[in-house]
DNA sequence: CGCTTGATGTCCT
DNA sequence: GGACATCAAGCGA
């Protein structure tokens, strides 16, 4: 990185703090939309555009993994808020969220689809270069895989010091280029089934299901 | 200890 | 549109 002359701005990227995982769960998913993911792996940036997040907010809500009470999987959703919470589904793949509201309380955003932006090589790597581009970083399994995401980072400090995983802040996505839906894949009561939950960037060819 | 089950993705027809 | 891979958590016995 280039020493700025006197008086150059300087427009270094700015990690995501804790004031911004202080808000309430919807507020957040809403304003995760546009954020960077970065993933520090062997040293190399990872690094996509949030494009796609789910909400998943207390143990009433019956397709949270807390509706079932506090257990050794979900505790980190009942932790402090700017944590991970990282969990392996099928088997084979892993999920990525980020845990909301305060201490005590259960709530986090799964990350659902990223638009990718530093190491792209490395990540179709990771995912094995058989599978098309489109779908690098498109659903929660795959941007983990190619991010390198599993369990080793579940329940990690996103606002570390020097960490492996954290946000940087952009401007903010304009409203009406916000979708919302219900949630993808989930079981549950009518409510769980139909509550809009489901935030994404319109027309962004870089979003799980349909837009 | 054995049985069930996913906040999914891939491949096949 | 449907089969299925693959495993740890959760739960009842």
């Amino acid at each position: 990185m280039s020493i700025p002359h006197k008086g150059e701005k300087v427009n270094l990227p700015t990690k995501l703090l804790a004031d911004f995982y202080t808000n309430d769960t919807l507020t957040i998913a809403r304003q995760l939309l546009g954020q960077h993911l970065v993933r520090l792996y062997q040293g190399q940036r990872l690094s996509g555009r949030i494009t796609e997040v789910e909400a998943y907010i207390g143990e009433e809500d019956q397709a949270c993994h807390a509706s079932c009470g506090l257990t050794a999987r979900n505790a980190p959703m009942y932790g402090r808020p700017g944590y991970t919470y990282v969990y392996l589904i099928y088997g084979m793949y892993h999920c990525l969220n980020i845990v909301t509201e305060p201490d005590g309380y259960p709530a986090a955003v799964l990350i659902r689809a990223l638009e990718p932006l530093e190491g792209i090589a490395q990540m179709q790597a990771l995912r094995g270069p058989q599978h098309p581009r489109r779908n690098l970083t498109r659903g929660p399994g795959r941007l983990c895989q190619a991010l390198a995401i599993d369990r080793t980072l579940n329940h990690i400090d996103l606002c570390a010091e020097e960490g492996l995983l954290w946000l940087e802040a952009t401007p903010p996505v304009p409203d009406n280029r916000v979708g919302r839906s219900p949630r993808i894949g989930v079981r549950g009561d009518t409510a769980a089934l139909t509550v809009p939950w489901r935030f994404y960037i319109r027309d962004s060819p870089w979003i799980s299901g349909k837009s």
